[in-house]
DNA sequence: TCAAAAGTGTTATAGGTACACCCATGT
DNA sequence: ACATGGGTGTACCTATAACACTTTTGA
């Protein structure tokens, strides 16, 4: 789609602003940044980015990008995440806007933080073009980064851990029929916390859009486990009634 | 802080970005509107602005505008708040970033909503530069709106219940000295529930935040209330820990 | 038969829900 | 004395936490 941009400037000009040339406001940019998180085993981690580049050349750094013109955000932000581990089924919520004056040394730049969590086994971090090295980072070692980049991460863990009780953004860390052992360490490590066995079995039991399959472990050294899916249709439900678990 | 824009665009240009030119990431601008929600015995409204120029002219919008080049995001919530109402100690809050490409017909603009609850009783909404006309309409009767407005509304309505759940935003719509059945009242309007008059007051006093005073309504045709106050010292405290009322 | 993890059952306590009832004031 | 809302108490029930115990498998 066209933009008319002579005929917008025009028309926006009346409104006058103060004295300031309409131009101005049309110099910012926008840029979108991800924070890729990445899961494995009662491990949580981070991707981050070395930047080829100045400004913060050699820093470590969200991975983020500039938006298209003719891009939408939600969109950009798959891109990254494609760009760097070639997923593209993975959803991504947006977290906050961050936008002060000064944030970035080459001119106004605006940034939207989003969030993904991923399998973390499943991932061999690509190159990308403003990225000299691309590696998982345990959050327990980050390194100084780049920009307000501290601030954000900060700001997506507290999102990740609201989120997960209210979103299954977890579907995509665990395969299609899992253990409920499993899905209580992944709850135990974004959350920073530890259940109870039977308390959290019951609480699952009691929510029906975990469905447990007449099917178990096979060759484990101790007694198999009964595995469970994740009904995404039962969710739906849930969802609309506005359910958050209440571990 | 003077940009030096020359420098930026030659360094960024390196990156080659799929042969855009830099220029062109370089022409968006970014608005933020506001959600201004007032309380009034138990009454729940937002303020709306009919538009005075083209796009949409006529129609009834959000406040919102674009944001200057040299100003902070909060800080632009903060004055469009401000030129409407003339309150200025009101905290605004993010609360998401609409990006979608076609969603303003005069170029890219994406928008920053935040939201504030105020004291419907206090104010006299003022004419601005961009309306015709400033008016609070209930939340049962909202005209057909500007630009994705209405979809920035819904989204403001659900974040207002979820804020006032664990932010005292409420504290700016209420007299300093209120009764319990006022506050009640209150969350009863915003969450769309009621309460049960004992159990509501039981929590409120197992909430060390909520100083009971030794004083008392005065010309009621009734027992006079008690009053309470917000001791935001104490909810700090609170908030470290994640508190959120459990109603 | 042993180790390892799955899975179930029990009990004491805390907290929620739904009421009924009493209290202080102005008219 | 009565209307009006303020304020409290209780009894039932359910949810929770902490813990012990049983079960199933491979080695």
């Amino acid at each position: 789609m066209p933009i008319s941009r002579k005929v917008s400037k025009a028309r926006i000009e009346q409104d006058d602003f103060y004295s300031i040339p309409i131009d101005e406001f049309f110099k910012s940019a926008f840029s979108v940044d991800c924070v890729i998180f990445g899961y494995h085993e009662k491990e949580l981690k981070v991707l981050l980015i070395q930047r080829g580049t100045d400004p913060y050349e050699n820093f470590w750094a969200l991975p983020g990008d500039l938006v298209y013109p003719f891009e939408d955000l939600d969109d950009a932000a798959k891109r990254i995440l494609n760009d760097l581990t070639s997923l593209s089924d993975i959803p991504m919520r947006q977290v906050h806007t961050f936008g002060k004056v000064n944030r970035h040394p080459l001119g106004r730049v605006i940034t939207i933080a989003y969030i993904a969590l991923v399998e973390l086994q499943d991932i061999t971090p690509l190159p990308s073009n403003w990225a000299k090295e691309t590696k998982w980072h345990s959050l327990k070692k980050i390194p100084k980064l780049a920009f307000d980049h501290k601030e954000i991460l900060n700001e997506c863990v507290k999102e990740l851990q609201e989120k997960v009780m209210s979103e299954p953004i977890w579907t995509k860390v665990l395969p299609e029929k899992f253990t409920l052992t499993a899905f209580q360490e992944l709850f135990e490590t974004i959350l920073q916390r530890e259940f109870d066995k039977g308390n959290f079995r019951k609480k699952i039991n009691g929510v029906k859009f975990l469905k447990r399959l007449d099917e178990s472990q096979k060759n484990v050294r101790h007694r198999p486990s009964v595995l469970y899916k994740f009904d995404s249709k039962a969710f739906q439900q849930y969802k609309a009634k506005g359910f958050v678990f209440d571990f």
